[in-house]
DNA sequence: CGTTCGATTGAGGAAGATCAATTAATGTGG
DNA sequence: CCACATTAATTGATCTTCCTCAATCGAACG
């Protein structure tokens, strides 16, 4: 089909790093993919006519060892995925935007495998697994749009764990920064501010870090001008640049790594 | 359906830890999801008629970038998944077992997103994809098949995530080896005796460790009798009992957090 | 207006990385 | 089959990063 070599800079593998830089391709196959969704997730409102449901920051979307019966998208909203485990650990496994589908670690199991919990005011309809399945006689792509949106998750999981065991602490903040502006920018947001509406505990137990690293961090970001902090709350943050907070990446790297390789 | 007090204790997140407690319902499930997973596969092979291959050690099955057409099946052996940024980190994101699945990265792009090199002789069978979808109609438990096996997926990658997140160096050692018995539990084989086919450095980068650090783990354990190194070469791993294992990471936990919380 | 929760910043300590030397296993060519 | 080269693993010494502990500051809320 598509013959490219097989090395680390095909376009093929857009690591959230090299995504800022080949703008262009980058940004037409993001529009691309959000007019499929748009009509893909049409006529999944339309043939399966998901529950809407409003969620306020705090609530609960489903918890780890509910019953399984339904998946979810989000539609409006943030929405983080915590783990727990029995000897009391807690882990942010991950963030949800608008368009991410919720709840797929349900499938294999009786019940879900962690708690989706809302941050903010948002909407996410629930879609009933069965009907999703029995929907596939007419309505193909229903089915392969939940392949991909699985397909991604999996990709993000794996850039995750990427991020947490190959950089340092203030690099994988600016990771973190870059990432979800990034996720807006897919989304057709603005990419140049982010409300984080986490904690520095919450951003901290998510990157692998104490909320003591992720506030230097912070600082140090912001002392490098790659942010700044809207006036009035700290958790509104501007990037002019994210090219540049890219390059920061980068370097904190480089530093590590003496430049090359 | 089935309405369980939403703790950490639900017996519907069965973490790696908790697993070896749970013996006996976790077996018989294990039992369970073998046998639906042994008629499936066979329906599969009737089915599609999978391209078998045969691989050594260091073979690829597929490389980042390579353009997506199969999923494929581990048959036997075992493989490791590959992440490698156009900075030259590398990572491995993902090891994989006997009935394991590869490739669900490619599926929401034009190619893979890692490399997938076996680490010993084995088979893999692969599957186009197109196939695959278009036999809903005949066997739609072969489309529920790939469903769970992408579910299990991401599930197990939060668990590594978390790993990587809350376990200290020692512990995370030993959760691995734990995890590591675990499958081939799952897969009816004997849970006593390892052969780790990776070297110390691939060991330490999949659990985002240093080869140094991975050693000194590995003598620590050894020291106290959790583990033992079979005559000849350091690769071999017996593992004369796994909830001491599992023990041993709580103890490791207790430790810096105080024993209780 | 005080209380509470979150964020920042500093000082000290500990876990793990880095550097370096040694040993063990594996492979190669004579 | 053995000497030699090569690669992997172990272990120790030192250094760095990040965590822990603690104090202070700021915002939000009742």
């Amino acid at each position: 089909m598509f013959a490219l070599p097989q090395t680390v800079s095909s376009p093929a593998i857009p690591s959230a790093l090299r995504a800022s830089r080949t703008g262009l391709a980058e940004n037409l196959a993001c529009q691309a993919q959000r007019a499929a969704t748009a009509d893909t997730l049409q006529l999944l409102v339309q043939t399966l006519q998901p529950q809407k449901r409003l969620v306020r920051a705090g609530d609960v979307i489903y918890r780890a060892g509910d019953a399984f019966d339904c998946l979810y998208i989000l539609n409006s909203g943030l929405v983080k995925i915590v783990k727990l485990t029995s000897d009391g650990r807690e882990q942010v496994v991950g963030l949800k935007f608008r368009g991410d589908w919720l709840g797929f670690d349900g499938i294999a199991r009786v019940g879900y495998g962690c708690d989706a919990v809302a941050m903010d005011t948002g909407e996410v309809w629930a879609i009933r697994y069965d009907a999703l399945l029995s929907s596939y006689g007419r309505h193909p792509s229903l089915l392969t749009t939940l392949h991909e949106a699985m397909s991604r998750e999996i990709s993000r999981d794996r850039e995750s764990l990427m991020s947490v065991c190959t950089l340092p602490a203030d690099a994988r903040v600016a990771n973190f920064l870059h990432d979800w502006a990034q996720s807006l920018g897919a989304r057709g947001l603005r990419t140049d501010q982010i409300t984080l509406r986490m904690t520095r505990a919450e951003i901290g137990n998510y990157l692998g870090l104490t909320l003591e690293s992720v506030s230097r961090a912070l600082s140090k970001l912001a002392r490098e001008e790659m942010i700044s902090f809207v006036e009035k709350g700290r958790r509104e943050v501007r990037i002019p640049d994210l090219d540049a907070l890219a390059d920061f990446v980068q370097r904190a790297l480089g530093a590590e790594r003496g430049v090359l390789q």
